[in-house]
DNA sequence: TAATAATACTAAACCGATTTAGCGAAGTTT
DNA sequence: AAACTTCGCTAAATCGGTTTAGTATTATTA
């Protein structure tokens, strides 16, 4: 079986105690016939080997258990004064291991898939995995094409986040905050309720009863679900929902401006709240504004929650209490997942969803309610 | 030569008019052998050719002029049809085409370094190229590593994100915002001349003349260059930088906190300014935050300029009004001169610097001063 | 009609590793 | 002394393509 991809290194690397001799050593030929890269093959003539057998030792073959110590340190020694790196593709055509991994997101450079990326690559790399990256846009040709694309590159494996998915696929495939549960792929999501349940306890034990409420796109998934969790969670706490003080959003922006939008139609709506909890933190950035516009304070007048905990929202004025998706860790765990399904041969046909625990960051948008203080109304 | 890892798609994808046969037809058995995977050989059994027949056709050779339109129509018919995809690991050991970059960055989920990323994989995708990532999170051992690591994964170049370089390498290399100046490698990097230039004229046209400065850290790299900007900018405009009007953020943290501190160092000099030019966004946040604790209305007070445009400066109430450095075009310029690199076999020995031009993004951090008007003392 | 050219392909080498089966020599056992 | 092991290593197949050189057949030209 074949150990490792990057083969750990036996003892220093630093300079042999070679005599630099001049002249027409066959190791100085070796070393300086830089025409051609190093390979297996040359390294064996090098040392007047076979191919097989550096390959056996290199490898730390079972097979080479009958060979002396003394070659193979030959041939360890060999390989570092030479600089031989064995070639990748050859060794993954042979061993039909690419120890690769596909990443489907919508655009790597949105903190959402980026933070992803980042759990994701903390445990591939420890793995001696790397991935390959594609952004489809929300293109409905790219989110298509992209994972045959991939496949044929030969990953063993896909994780797409935030990502629609209908194919099946011969190769593990795990989705943070997928939509559409899919054939035989691992789904790994926020627990909404929690989340709900978090938001909504902190400021009910802050004193809030009249919580404004803005809602997610229609089109976004977790609208609904999400959406379900608060009026569970609402019920539980005895706070009424009440139809004039939820609002939501309209179109595909990713800025602020569309959380502006609907509080102004909250606040035109001239119902008293102290609290309100945003489908997101650019939408609670957003619903600041407008507040502060009309001459509410945060979060001495309105407090306010948002969701996602994106980096901004630690750098707001004032920062802003929100719920945190753990999404390093989401991603952390896809490729544990990815990386589980691959090595053991277990069938992947039924549909797996692992819950993750939201984590609830009280910064400074939030403040107990003064009962004698006046309220946005 | 070698045309495109991605096959172009001739003709409509959808079913072929193949009347499903029930029974035994030679289709109808490769279609079914779903035991072993679809290869170019097999593909060629079934259409009674060749492998190197196959090959030829499907990759449009020049060899394959003599060979009539009708057998290469069946060759594409049946390739469509029994779903054959070219098994890239076996090509690229062939050709020794690997189509794919390796992009080192500090970390990916870092905004700057998922911007440029974004603008790398704009090109590439374009390019049929596939892109493999590696955080090295600022340990110099990664940072040593991880290139040689890519290269014998067979990537074709190598993009460098805001990461120290020193080591010779034999493929392609370029830099975004690159530290050190090393051998052959191209370095693409911001105009801070004009980046400087575009911030004081902006506040010398609103009338500011009382300018305070934070510097970046002693240990950034872009810190000296870009003061060094500064000063020659000012000195253009005949402004005056008064020592006691500047100050320097310290410590390696990437909250605003910095900014905040020395804000307030900035404040205890009880000198009068009307404008603050801030090292980047981060700290301009906090300089807000310490403004404002202070008594002072950003931008009526004080006018804030930051610096990179990352995400949350639009996001701020008010908008920070920024020096965006191009990120998404640098990323986009990397892959460009990498793939041009690779192509051309032309010398690289020399080290070439690329620069960009800033733009200049006005938002609500600024304001003309008001000379009637109390300021920030 | 023989020589030449065009047509329609294919055989086989090759890319650079891994891995199985096996071979000759030396040592051990019976 | 013959048989059997163990040792130390290698030949050759293999992964799945690409590509060069060439071959057999038919068509065209001199």
């Amino acid at each position: 079986m074949y150990t490792s991809p990057v083969p750990k290194k036996k003892g220093k690397e630093g300079p042999q105690t070679l005599k630099n001799l001049p002249g027409d050593s066959p190791l100085n030929r070796a070393l300086s016939s830089q025409d051609q890269p190093m390979s297996q093959k040359r390294l064996a003539d090098h040392l007047g080997l076979s191919p097989a057998t550096v390959s056996l030792v290199l490898n730390n073959s079972p097979v080479a258990d009958a060979i002396p110590q003394e070659t193979k340190d030959r041939v360890f020694a060999a390989a570092r004064e030479l600089n031989y790196r064995p070639n990748f593709v050859a060794r993954s055509l042979r061993t039909q291991r690419s120890f690769m991994i596909g990443v489907i997101v919508p655009e790597v450079s949105e903190g959402y898939a980026a933070t992803v990326m980042g759990g994701i690559e903390d445990q591939l790399l420890e793995e001696g995995y790397f991935y390959l990256v594609a952004s489809h846009r929300h293109k409905a040709d790219l989110i298509d094409e992209y994972p045959r694309l991939l496949q044929s590159r030969s990953v063993e494996g896909l994780i797409a986040v935030d990502t629609p998915w209908s194919q099946h696929i011969a190769i593990p495939v795990v989705a943070v905050s997928g939509r559409g549960e899919s054939s035989g792929i691992t789904n790994i999501v926020l627990d909404h309720e929690r989340a709900a349940d978090l938001a909504l306890s902190h400021l009910y034990h802050l004193g809030h009863r009249r919580i404004a409420f803005i809602k997610g796109q229609e089109f976004s998934s977790d609208t609904e679900v999400r959406w379900n969790a608060i009026a569970k969670a609402a019920n539980r706490l005895r706070i009424e929902i009440r139809p004039e003080l939820v609002v939501q959003l309209e179109g595909d922006s990713p800025s602020p401006e569309l959380g502006y939008e609907v509080t102004h139609q909250l606040l035109a709506n001239r119902q008293l709240f102290t609290a309100l909890f945003a489908f997101n933190d650019i939408s609670a950035i957003g619903a600041i504004g407008a507040l502060r516009e009309s001459g509410h304070r945060i979060p001495e007048d309105v407090s306010v929650v948002g969701f996602d905990d994106i980096q901004s929202a630690a750098f707001q004025n004032p920062g802003l209490t929100t719920v945190r998706q753990p999404l390093r860790r989401m991603g952390r765990l896809a490729a544990e997942t990815v990386l589980r399904n691959i090595t053991s041969a277990a069938p992947r046909d039924a549909s797996r969803r692992i819950m993750m625990e939201p984590e609830f960051i009280v910064r400074a948008s939030t403040c107990a309610v003064a009962s004698a203080r006046k309220s946005a109304r």
